[in-house]
DNA sequence: CTAGGGTTAG
């Protein structure tokens, strides 16, 4: 009794001296409280010091304590201790087994974990239910089919197929793999049923990316509803994804979803309302609400970096770089949370277009601190942020310097950035240089390239690159690259043969191909083909208002006022308005944005007054000035 | 006393 009172009020200490007097926990029951406390207090400091005196008091071959050391020591990622521990003990139980598989799991070493319930099979150990479902998933996360198959063939065999929790495991493999046939007679063949079954089926078909089975979920999720199953926030999570952006359905099943959690009070739910809130700023700010999704984060009554990220990421997306940067700080500053790579990644690009250098060279700096440099995606991020910086010296060196595994975007990223700057030599050369490595480029790659020539006027190349891909490569042209080999042809001047290239070409003409064209022929004057190339964008894009601005200015320069002012009422009647386009400049950190005959800022009388010496200074030195597009300016 | 499924920002 007294040994009991003793352990108890051990518990209840807190404080760390407490935890290292170790002649209080020189019993197995004892030890196995000195290991529960440290799983509570996550510390792996505690753990091994658990660890010792299991150890030294000569417990190891107790199963009990030996399976809660292995889990420990897999929740700090420490695999290799854990398997140390599940080695040491000489006769096994199916717990150990099973903790040590989770483990694996828990540390994304799947294929060790798959390794070892094989190897438990040549054991005197059979796999229990417990084992079937952990390694379902464990094949469902390596997209092993033939691996899951013989789980599922274990399962029925043994019987376990029964337990809800395995087949529910099961379910989720089958959609992993894309086996969506599989998946659903595992469904139909269980005699009961839960929630986590219904998620399991739903978040199988949401993540098939085929719309036809997406388009059949909001049936799945009423017969769900007539089988006495209410949604959770798992399910709730698995849908809201798709009411977003490019999804099938829509924003107003989105919206639907927000009433039902707010209706059924899924947001208020421990540990769950971070989550479904940030499911909720994704699809808002994918649907271009984003101010709803401002609000949906502005009352959640916690803010994790997820949430914070979803948030910024929302406001990048629709291009307001100035909240999303206000944001960066805010939950540095307010909430003290450090931004991880996913925030990193997510905040770049609001430097390359807002912010500028100085920003992204700071984001650079807390790369390396915090030693993330060996990130792809963040240093893809750094690459892509430094050449839309201007600084291409920089971006080769994260791209030569950096410690990751480049991939096709890194190799895009990069030739890009030569491209943007008008470095075509250089670009072919990295182009070359990763065919020639054996890494296979993609669509955006191929983009790189040959919008890289265009620029550089190196027709020859960019035509040669362009039969590569369909000889050599085996792919197909889209439309994007298409618009490439028209803008390539167009600016060198050769607007027949790019006329030519679009009446044979293997896809259909988009916007972005008449586009091209529409440049090319307004750089080399020649106005019908203008008219042509126009008609075409308007047909394709009636609500697009750049393409009736752009022809207006066409007529215009002809002085045909008549259409300018047929056109400017045609885009009245549509109610379409083109966001004026604008410069802007930081200064020590703030950023100043200017208009066309912009005279809204303090200083505006002495920078007109600047603009006017620099136009004095380049007439002086013999520049030829173009008034054209200018004059707005100085007439003010 | 130890072990399992369905969700999360690029």
């Amino acid at each position: 009794m007294t040994f009991f009172l003793l352990t108890r009020n051990l518990l209840a200490l807190k404080t760390s001296r407490y935890y290292t007097s170790a002649t209080v926990f020189d019993s197995p029951f004892n030890l196995l409280h000195f290991l529960n406390l440290s799983s509570t207090h996550e510390s792996l400091r505690l753990t091994k010091q658990a660890h010792a005196r299991v150890f030294f008091l000569g417990f190891t071959q107790s199963p009990f304590l030996a399976s809660k050391l292995l889990s420990l020591y897999a929740s700090f990622g420490h695999s290799t201790e854990s398997k140390i521990v599940f080695d040491s003990v000489k006769d096994k139980n199916v717990y150990l087994w099973n903790t040590m598989i989770n483990g694996y799991l828990k540390s994304y070493s799947y294929v060790e974990a798959f390794d070892l319930f094989c190897k438990m099979g040549g054991s005197n150990v059979k796999p229990d239910d417990f084992t079937l479902a952990t390694v379902s998933k464990v094949a469902g996360e390596i997209r092993d089919l033939v691996a899951g198959k013989l789980v599922h063939c274990h399962s029925i065999k043994t019987g376990f197929v029964l337990d809800i929790v395995v087949s529910n495991s099961l379910i989720s493999m089958y959609g992993k793999c894309g086996e969506f046939e599989g998946m659903k007679n595992v469904f139909d063949e269980m005699c009961e049923r839960n929630v986590g079954s219904w998620n399991a089926l739903i978040s199988g078909y949401s993540n098939s990316g085929d719309w036809r089975m997406v388009k059949n979920l909001w049936e799945v999720v009423k017969n769900m509803q007539l089988n006495g199953m209410k949604l959770d926030g798992f399910t709730i999570s698995s849908l809201l994804p798709l009411s977003g952006g490019e999804g099938t359905w829509g924003c107003s099943y989105g919206r639907e979803l927000h009433c039902y959690i707010l209706k059924n009070e899924l947001d208020s739910g421990i540990g769950s309302d971070v989550h479904l809130g940030c499911c909720l700023i994704d699809m808002y700010s994918k649907s271009g609400k984003v101010s709803m999704g401002r609000s949906v984060f502005d009352r959640m009554g916690f803010r994790n970096v997820y949430a914070w990220t979803a948030m910024i990421n929302g406001y990048i997306e629709n291009g307001d770089f100035e909240e999303a940067l206000i944001l960066f700080q805010k939950m540095q500053l307010n909430d003290g949370i450090e931004p991880n790579k996913v925030s990193l990644v997510s905040v770049l690009p609001g430097c390359s277009s807002y912010a500028g250098l100085v920003a992204g060279k700071q984001i650079h700096g807390y790369t390396i601190r915090k030693e993330l440099t060996s990130d792809v995606a963040l240093c893809n991020a750094l690459i892509d942020m430094y050449s839309k910086c201007g600084s291409l010296n920089s971006a080769r060196r994260v791209f030569d310097k950096g410690l990751f595994r480049k991939d096709a975007i890194s190799w895009s990223s990069m030739i890009c950035g030569y491209g943007l700057h008008g470095k075509g030599e250089e670009a072919i050369s990295l182009y070359n240089q990763m065919l020639l490595l054996g890494d296979k480029p993609d669509m955006i790659t191929v983009v790189g390239v040959l919008s890289a020539c265009g620029r550089s006027g190196l027709v020859n190349e960019g035509l040669h690159f362009y039969n590569t891909i369909t000889n050599e490569y085996g792919m197909k042209p889209t439309v994007e690259i298409c618009a490439c080999v028209v803008d390539m042809l167009g600016r060198s001047g050769q607007l027949d043969q790019a006329l030519d290239f679009i009446e044979t070409m293997p896809v259909e003409p988009g916007p972005s191909v008449w586009g091209a064209l529409v440049n090319a022929s307004v750089m080399h004057g020649n106005i019908e083909l203008q008219e042509l190339a126009h008609r075409f964008l308007i047909h394709l894009e009636p609500e697009n208002p750049s393409n009736f601005v752009s022809l207006s200015n066409l007529h215009a320069s002809s002085k045909r006022w008549d259409v300018v002012a047929g056109l400017r009422k045609m885009m009245k009647e549509k109610g379409l308005k083109k966001a004026p386009g604008c410069s802007w400049i930081s200064i020590n950190g703030k950023t100043h944005c200017f208009y066309v005959a912009d005279k809204a800022h303090p200083l505006s009388a002495l920078i007109y007054e600047m603009l006017d010496d620099l136009i004095f200074i380049m007439k002086g030195a013999g520049y030829p000035i173009d008034f054209k597009e200018s004059s707005p300016i100085t007439s003010c």
